[in-house]
DNA sequence: CATGAATGAGGCTTCATTCAT
DNA sequence: AATGAATGAAGCCTCATTCAT
C-alpha cells in the first residue's frame, strides 16, 4: 500500500469521524494528510470513491482479523467468544473508524446498498452461520439465526460505541465479559 | 401541535431518513411538505435546529410511550419485557425516524452533544435503573448496569434497524420472543 | 396627512437613517410604527416608493422652510445668511432624516436620477440665483455661480454631517457663525 | 499587488458607484472582473471585507497623493491651495470611488465606524493641521478648526460631485480657482 | 380596513473538481 | 507527479410582496 494513500486514508478518517462525511472537505482531509488537494485525485476518483474505499478497506482489514482468529478454533461457542473480544479489540484499536463505519452504514439506502450487503455478508454473516451451526449442533436455541446474530452485532457495536462517546476509559476486558455472560446465558439469574 | 409544522416534520423526517440530513435540502423539504421555502424558516430557526427539534419531539414521544407502559408493572423483567416490545413496537411505526434517528445519533460529538445526554438519560438510563433494581432484588446478575442497558438498547435498535433495511416484512412477535428469550437466557441451551 | 401615514414616515426615517434604507426591512418599518406589515401596502406602493415619498416629503419640508424665511429679506447677503442658519436648524431637527438624505442622494444614477434633479432645482438652485442676483448687484465676486452655490450647499450638509456623527452636541449658532464668516470673508485674514 | 485583485477592485467599484454597495451582486462583480465567483473570495474573505479593503485602498491611495504635495511646501495657504487642486485631481482620475466613497462614509455608524475615524483622522485632520498652524502664525482667522476644515472637505468633495452627476465635462481649474478665491477671500467682494 | 402567514426570487457563500504550471 | 488557483453548481437563508381572514 502506498504510504501516501495511508497517509490519506488516515487523514480521512479522523476528519470523517470527527464531524461526518458530508461536514469534511476534501481540502481538509489533504491539509490534514499533508498533500496538495489535486493529490487526493490521482488516488481516489472522486469524494464518494473516497469514502467507498475507506469504508471498504476497513471493513477488510476487520473482517479477516476475526476471521484469522476463529479459524483457530472450532466450536461454535468458542468462536462468538472469539469473534467478540476480536471485534471489541478491533474497535478500541480504530475508534474514530468505528464512528465513521456506524454512521455511514445506517444512513442512505441508494448508492451505499451494494456496499452494505457486502459488510453484511463479511461480518454478520459470519456469526449468523456460527449460530446456525451451533444450533444445528444442539449447543444453541433454536432462535432465528438472523436475529440473533444482528443482535450479537448491535450489542458489540453499540456497546463500543457508548463507551467511546460517554466514559473516558474502554476496559475492553470487562466489557468482553459482561457481554459474553450476557449472550450466553442471559441476564436472569439462574434459580437452581 | 399545528398541522403545518406536522406536515413539515413528516416531509423531514421521510427525508433525512433516506439521504441522511446532511444530503438532504431545505428545498426538498419543502417541496415535499407542499410549502413554501420560507416557510420553513417561520416555524424553524434554521435546518439545525429544525434537525434538533425532530429528534427531541421523537426522542420525547417514544419516550413517554415506554414510560407509561412500564409504569403499569413492577417487577424489573416484566419491565424490561415490556420495553423490548414497546419499543420494537414505535420502531415498526416510525420506521423513518429510526433511521433518521440512529444515524444523528452516534457518531460526532459535536453541538449535537447535549441532546444526545438527554436522550440518553431519557432512554438507556430508564433501562439502566431498571437493571440496577433488577440485581438489587437478586433476579439479575450482577454484570455492569451501564454495559447490560446498552447491550439491550443496541439490540433492539440494530435488529430493528436491520430487518427494516434487509427484510420485507418484520416480524414483530417473532422478533420481540427471540431478544427476549436471548437477552434473558442467553443463547445456550441449559443442559441439565 | 394621515396619522398613519406618518408614523410609517418617521419610522423608516429612523430605520433607514440607522441602517440605511437596503439593510432595512418593511418587517422592521412596520414593527417601529407599531402597525401590520400589509398596513405598508395600503399607503405605499412597495418600497422604492416609500424611499421616494420619503426624500419628497422632508425636501419639500425643508425647501418649504427655508423659502418661507428668505422670501422676508431682500439682500442676497441676508438671504444666504439666513439660508445657512435655516438649513443648519433643519438639519439639527431632523438629524436622522439629514443622514437619509446625504446617503440616498449621492449614490444611484438611475431611477433616482429625476428626483435628484428635483431636489437640486429645489435646494441648490435658490441658492445659484441669489448668488446670481448678488453678482449682478455687484455685491458678490464673479465666481461661478453653480460652484458657488454647490460650495455652499457642501459645506452646510457636510459640516452639519460631521457634527452629527463625531461630535456630542451640535452647536448650531457658532457653525452658523463660521461658516457665514468663512463663505462670505473667507478664512484669510484681511491684512489692511 | 496582484493583477486579479485590481480587477476585482476596479470591478467593484465600478460597480458600486453606480448603483451603491448594497445594490450589487457579488455575481456581477465577478462578471464584471472577468472572474468566477468563488474567486472572489480567494481575495476577500466575503462583501464586507471587499468593501472594507476598497476604502481603505483608496484613501490611501488618495492621502498619499495629497501628502507628498503637501510635503513640499511651507506655508499653510500654500498647502491648502495644493489640498484642493490634489483632491479635486485625484476625484477627477477616479470619479467612480469618489461616488462611492461619498456614499459609503456618509450615513450610518454601523461596522464601518472604526474605518471612518481612520479616514478622518487621514484626511480630514490634515486639514484641520494647517489651518490651526495658519490660526497660530496669524494669517487665517480664529474659527473654529475642525469646522473650517470639514467645510473645506465637503466644499471639494460635493462640488465634485456635483459636476460629475450634472455636467458633462469637468473644468478642475476654473473649479479650483473658485475654491480657492472662496474659501480664502469669500464671497463678498471687498469694497475697499 | 388591518393583519401577518405564506411564498419564492435572489443574494451570499461553500466546496468538489479541474487543469495549467 | 504534485500542486493549488480558479470555477460554478448548489445550498442556506432573507425579505419584498401578496392575500385570505
Amino acid at each position: 500500500m502506498n504510504s501516501k494513500k495511508e497517509r490519506i486514508f488516515t487523514a480521512a478518517i479522523d476528519k470523517f469521524s470527527q464531524k461526518g462525511s458530508t461536514n469534511t472537505t476534501m481540502q481538509e482531509i489533504a491539509e490534514t494528510a499533508g498533500v496538495g488537494k489535486g493529490t487526493l485525485y490521482r488516488y481516489f476518483e472522486n469524494k464518494e470513491d473516497l469514502i467507498y474505499s475507506l469504508i471498504q478497506y476497513g471493513i477488510n482489514k476487520m473482517t479477516n482479523q476475526v476471521k484469522e482468529k476463529i479459524s483457530q478454533v472450532e466450536l461454535p461457542l468458542e468462536k462468538l467468544k472469539i469473534i467478540v473480544g476480536a471485534q471489541l479489540e478491533f474497535y478500541d484499536q480504530h475508534q474514530n473508524f468505528c464512528k465513521f463505519l456506524t454512521r455511514e452504514i445506517w444512513g442512505y439506502q441508494s448508492k451505499f446498498e451494494d456496499y452494505i450487503k457486502e459488510i453484511r455478508s463479511n461480518n454478520t454473516v459470519i456469526i449468523e452461520n456460527i449460530i446456525k451451526d451451533g444450533i444445528e449442533r444442539g449447543v444453541f436455541k433454536e432462535l432465528n439465526a438472523e436475529t440473533a446474530a444482528v443482535s450479537l452485532s448491535g450489542m458489540i457495536n453499540i456497546t463500543a460505541l457508548h463507551w467511546f462517546m460517554f466514559q473516558d476509559k474502554f476496559p475492553i476486558e470487562k466489557i468482553r465479559n459482561d457481554i459474553i455472560q450476557l449472550y450466553f446465558n442471559g441476564i436472569k439469574k439462574s434459580n437452581i
